[in-house]
DNA sequence: CTGCGTGCAAATGGTTTGCACTACG
DNA sequence: CGTAGTGCAAACCATTTGCACGCAG
């Protein structure tokens, strides 16, 4: 929690109880929530929090590099708190997105990028899209 | 023109000028266009099509896997009509998304997931977002 | 104190929907 | 002809915005 705050000053954002709420639930909560999500999560203990106010402290966090927009087919946004390179899984059946992370691999396709490279664009980072089915449930 | 006539009976879909239109507006435009986009093109010479239909006929393409939504982090979806396996190109400074095919990487890929596969995971498709910046202004 | 952050409610804008009408097969 | 497809306009719904108030620094 500390560690949370600390990450807000880093960044020379004021440390409120409602961004201490989203950035908690979006960090405690693995599952790349929807903005609806997170509401209902912290709602629990932060009745009166504005709709306006959780995209709006969302579109701060984005600016600031703290968390990310996740992109999928759907017209609803996601959010991850994982900053870390990585890739995402996406269930073909479901909903549910995870997280992927494969230093091998990124090696892997750096190796291979810098050998080949793509004519006339500069790459700045790589992720995968992995569709498929999880067979286990959760 | 007939190539896009029979693309639509093979699937056992009727054949109307909208239908032909938008299809053949998204086959000519390779820029990963919007509904919009795609209206804005055909109204030329299709001055009384509505938006509705636009947007339901997009819809029953990708039901019937004539073309795919791309996915952006934007809030306006974008359509391709190419279902060959390929990878995009997103800039990051511009709208522009680029296709990306790479028979040598889809190996490369392919073997490496053989041989270490996702834990709990089947995977269907993958699908890199190569995420940079194009050198050469088109 | 000073202005950034919040709550609220209204506005926005891409997309969807319902229904009467049209035209493809 | 019968039904899938279209046009139109209203509805939807996630997200954005404007503004007055509140609270962090």
């Amino acid at each position: 929690m500390d560690n949370i705050k600390k990450k807000l000053q880093e960044k020379g954002l004021k440390i409120t109880p409602q961004r201490l709420a989203i950035l908690q639930a979006l960090m405690s909560n693995k599952s790349h929530p929807t903005a609806e999500m997170i509401m209902e999560y912290i709602r629990v203990n932060h009745p009166n929090i504005a709709t306006g106010t959780v995209y709006k402290v969302l579109d701060t966090f984005i600016e600031h590099q703290i968390i990310k927009k996740v992109q999928t087919e759907k017209d609803v946004m996601r959010y991850d708190a994982i900053m870390d390179h990585h890739h995402h899984l996406f269930c073909s059946e479901s909903e549910r997105i995870e997280d992927y992370v494969d230093i091998e691999l990124d090696e892997l396709l750096q190796a291979y990028f810098i050998k080949k490279g793509i004519p006339d664009f500069k790459i700045e980072d790589i992720r995968l899209h992995v569709n498929g089915k999880f067979l286990r449930i959760e």
